[in-house]
DNA sequence: GTGCCACCTGTAGCGCACTACAGGTCAAAC
DNA sequence: GTTTGACCTGTAGTGCGCTACAGGTGGCAC
C-alpha cells in the first residue's frame, strides 16, 4: 500500500525497512539530522536496528518524520516538538496535544500575515524600481 | 510632518533627531542590535553623533531602518541587507537592487505557499483532535 | 563636585539547529 | 581473506544573529 506523507513523499515502505540514507532521500532531512532527532528525543521511540545495529525505518516512522519535518518547516522549536513526542507517548494527553497545536498554528497565522504585509511593501518598492528603470 | 514607516511606526522626528533607545522603541530592533547593524554596514551611513557622541536618528536612517526590519522579517539574511545597503550606496545600481530585491520575492512568496500547504495538514490534525475530544 | 544615567567602544559569549569528524563495526563483493 | 562502503556512537565544531559584558565618557541634577 502507497502512501502520500508529506504531499510530495508517496512511497511503498518493504517489510524490512528503509535505510536511514533512503529516509533522508526521501523526507529531505539530513542523516546527522535524522540521528540528531533520535538523540533529542523527537521520534515516538528509537528507530528499531537490524541485526547489525542499523536503523530501519518502517511506515510508521517515516510518517511521524514527514510530521515533524511540517511543524519544524513551519518554525516549530526542537523543545516544543520534543514536548509533542513526550505527550505522544503518553495516553489521555490529548487535550495538551491540542493545545500545543493550536498555539503553534497562532503563531504560524501570525507570521503569515506579517509576512504577507511586508511582501506588500516589497512589492511596492519592486514596482518602483520598474518604473524607474523604463 | 508625520509619517507611516512600518505600518505601525508614525513618528514626528525632531530636528535633533532620536536616541537609540527610541529608535529601539520605535521599530522593536533591540539597541544592541541596532549598533550591530551599523557595524555591519546594513545602514547606508554610520549614524551621526551628536557634540557626547551618541548617535541621533533622524528621518531618514528611521525609515531605512523600518525598511530592513521588513526584509529581515521575511527572512532575508545579514548578508544580503549589506549587499543592498552596498548597492544603495552607488548610483546606476537600479537594476541589481530590482534583481535582489525581486529573487528575495520569490523566495519568501515559495516560502509562504509552502507554509500554508504545512499549515492545511496541521488544521486537518487539529480538526481529528477536536473531533475525538468531544 | 559628585552622583547618576544614558550612552559609547571593543570584545566575548550565547542559543539554536544542525554538521562534521574520529574511530569503529558489519556484511556483501571480489 | 581483504577490501569496500554504508552505517554506527560519541563528541566537537560551525554559522547565524544577536546579546552581554567591561570599562569608559559626557552632561545634567542636586
Amino acid at each position: 500500500m502507497s502512501e502520500v506523507l508529506l504531499p510530495e513523499v508517496t512511497v511503498e515502505v518493504p517489510p524490512e525497512g528503509l535505510s536511514i540514507t533512503e529516509v533522508s532521500r526521501l523526507t529531505g532531512v539530513g542523516v546527522e539530522a535524522l540521528r540528531y532527532y533520535e538523540r533529542e528525543g523527537l521520534l515516538l521511540d528509537p528507530t528499531p536496528r537490524d541485526s547489525g545495529g542499523r536503523r530501519r525505518y518502517h511506515e510508521g516512522d517515516l510518517a511521524w518524520i514527514c510530521g515533524l519535518v511540517m511543524l519544524r518547516e513551519t518554525g516549530m522549536s526542537i523543545a516544543d516538538m520534543r514536548r509533542m513526542a513526550d505527550l505522544c507517548r503518553r495516553d489521555g494527553t490529548e487535550k495538551e496535544r491540542l493545545e500545543l497545536l493550536t498555539r503553534h498554528r497562532e503563531r504560524v497565522l501570525a507570521e503569515v500575515r506579517r509576512t504577507q504585509r511586508h511582501l506588500r511593501a516589497i512589492e511596492a518598492k519592486i514596482t518602483r524600481y520598474e518604473a524607474s528603470s523604463t
